[in-house]
DNA sequence: GCAAAACCTTGATCTCGATCAAGGCGACTC
DNA sequence: GAGTCGCCTTGATCGAGATCAAGGTTTTGC
């Protein structure tokens, strides 16, 4: 959990306030924006939590940022079949799914750590900073990308493609600047009926198509949370795209 | 393509400026947000465009609102499978799909009118007015929960519901109070082969699964493209959530 | 109005991924 | 350390939807 975890002991070391400021450190996520006027009303206003990994994030009428760990969002069918619509790993912003016409569920997929505040002072924020609204408008563009990625994959994809896409996806949220060319490993955050409930396969289709990387010699399966690929270049040639 | 023609009409009838007083009245689309000095100023940047079906939008550094038609996003995999990503119906606001990092091809379904503004005019605009902001957000977050409603479609869905899903959705877009209990007819704006690439299936299945609906008599196919519903209602149950 | 082209439907067969089934491997509990 | 539980892997079989094939129908162009 590479990078989950360092954010995590940046937040543990910030004795202050603390609003954000490890992802204000990476100039990434919500409070870039914010001068320090703002900054000092949102510390007061903002309230922290760590939530364990199988928890179910609430609507509990905030937007919040994820400082460590990784979320699912799900939709379900009436029957109980069910699909992940996306991911979010530290440092991304939250809160948005509460507000979807038709429900999607939110839960902690490891132990995550978030910086909570109320939407009222975000959107009252927002009226006086079009920098802020922009930023949520970009952070919305870039996930709707994204699911538009996912709809081609899971339209046109044939299941070892899927899988190959999930595990480069993984594989980027982990280590965004890693060489191409060179190994890389990192822990999947994910069961195998995660992994399926994303791609629109069974558990049994990911775990062959696993195994065909691993015999291949795409993949290193070390012990089925932990994955090595010997580049980023060689698992990027399977995913068809 | 009746909601398609009525706006047609407007946009004709207006021999003004015109700069969308057909989504103006609506108090849809973009322009509902501008007050009359910035409606003079984009009136005088902005240009009318007649497109016709089958033309590919080209990315002309333009924000655009949808007067009329029907406009698909299409993501291409190397080898030429294609998965449609997205819709526009009139009175939508286009202009996103030229921003993703994987490129998005738009192309007009049916003839089309465009109502273009400059996007360096409404970025400005943007600054000085955070309900614009706001309004560029919603719509963006719109299209990002009408993608993941498709995501769980394309991964989770069989093809009769998906193909009773898109039914429901072209329905829905052409006229969306209708009562859910009364029969309903519309224009299908797309080919056989535009609904399997949006549905990820081939063009028999969904001939097939059309041809089912009609036995069943949820569905009457009067030409080809014309379809009407027994309601809403009706196909609603097929649709699986 | 006829021919060509584009698009759609239906049938026969095949295949990829689902389903059914059995067993393996850790991680906890007592 | 034996037993249970949750999760994963692998094999055998099945079936929904793809592919291959052959018309049929609608549109377009002259």
């Amino acid at each position: 959990m590479g990078v989950a975890m360092a954010a995590r002991q940046d937040v543990q070391q910030a004795d202050v306030p603390a609003i954000c400021k490890s992802c204000e450190a990476r100039q990434d996520g919500l409070c870039g924006a914010f001068n320090a006027r703002q900054l000092a009303e949102l510390a007061k206003a903002s309230s922290r939590h760590e939530v364990p990994a199988g928890t179910e994030l609430p609507d509990d009428g905030t937007y919040s940022n994820l400082l460590s760990g990784v979320v699912k969002l799900t939709r379900n069918l009436s029957d109980g079949r069910q699909q992940i619509v996306g991911f979010h790993f530290a440092p991304d912003f939250l809160g948005r799914p509460f507000e979807a016409k038709k429900p999607i569920r939110a839960e902690a997929l490891t132990n995550v750590a978030l910086c909570s505040f109320p939407r009222a002072i975000i959107d009252r924020m927002a009226n006086e900073m079009p920098e802020l609204g922009r930023l949520l408008l970009k952070h919305a563009l870039n996930e709707l990308d994204e699911a538009r990625d996912w709809m081609a994959a899971l339209g046109r994809k044939t299941a070892s493609e899927k899988v190959a896409s999930f595990l480069l996806m993984v594989a980027r949220n982990t280590d965004p600047a890693h060489h191409p060319a060179s190994p890389i490993s990192f822990d999947l955050p994910l069961t195998r009926t995660d992994i399926a409930d994303f791609l629109g396969l069974t558990i049994e289709t990911v775990s062959r198509e696993l195994s065909r990387l691993r015999s291949d010699g795409t993949i290193r399966i070390v012990n089925k949370r932990q994955i090595s690929l010997a580049s980023m270049a060689r698992i990027e040639e399977r995913c068809g795209d």
